[in-house]
DNA sequence: TAATTATAGTTGTTTAAACAACTACAAAGT
DNA sequence: ACTTTGTAGTTGTTTAAACAACTATAATTA
């Protein structure tokens, strides 16, 4: 194939880390409020790692979630406010919190995915498997670049 | 071609506004400290424009960044500190803005462009146009799904 | 012309990201 | 055992995003 220089790379930075992104994280947002959801998406990224595996330290979601360990110790610390998770400490390491869910954050997990699939499905609707695919294994390799 | 739900919708999420874009935008950050340049990724958005379309209202600029109104308002507060910017009455419209880079800031925009290439060329190596392409039409679609 | 509506921008508040500096504890090396 | 190094987490500070509420001005329309 032979595309030449169709995007300077001001148009990549753009198109990797731009507008889209940015809406796709705002519109989240708001449809979580839309449903009741008193969440943010950030606050989101986390219980995510958690419906996957319960009970995970802080170091582990800062590194799940390419965040930083100050990021997390406030997310967490908003989680536990809202009631939805809750810090363990750990049988022998007294360095640790171990995160857990709470009944409460377990059951809002339904309600959440219901909310992230309704909007990713909007937002990918005439899209083909292919493209997400290619998108998948490009932004890969970007991560492992810069990571 | 026939690829059949390799990912989820979560998977999918993280995909369109992840870590991806966290890193990149962070990255940047670094990049512009490493070169002792004193401007956020956000500031670089706006004097993005500025390059390439000088005296814009702050209207003009939140449309052109998809923020909003509030976020540029302060990140025109902050570039006009840095010394880059400055707010310039309409002549007959008294309620616009425009915003005209100082000298200051124009003598930025070759050391910033710099950065900026350096650091999209490390964080795209190896990927094809043809993926990049791919990308971009397919975010197209993501974005009219959701603007 | 006066009232209404729309547009441009600002301010207040909450949540989050990044980075530096810090405390507490564990593991390794001597 | 003691010192050093590494790991886990917290706190302080600055910058930014989102949203609501607000002021000022312009455009519309009754």
């Amino acid at each position: 194939m032979n595309v030449t220089n169709l995007l300077t790379n001001e148009n990549k930075y753009n198109l990797l880390a731009g507008r889209v992104p940015l809406l796709l994280n705002r519109y989240l947002g708001q449809q979580f409020k839309n449903e009741g959801i008193n969440l943010s998406r950030e606050q989101w990224s986390i219980l995510a790692i958690l419906y996957h595996t319960d009970g995970v330290s802080q170091q582990f979601l800062a590194e799940a979630t390419s965040r930083d360990k100050p990021s997390v110790t406030r997310l967490v610390d908003n989680l536990e406010k809202l009631g939805f998770v809750e810090r363990r400490n750990h049988k022998t390491d007294r360095r640790l919190n171990l995160i857990f869910l709470t009944d409460s954050g377990k059951e809002m997990q339904d309600p959440i995915l219901n909310v992230v699939s309704k909007t990713i499905e909007k937002a990918t609707k005439g899209l083909t498997e292919e493209q997400i695919v290619i998108i998948r294994d490009a932004f890969q390799i970007v991560y492992d670049n810069i990571k």
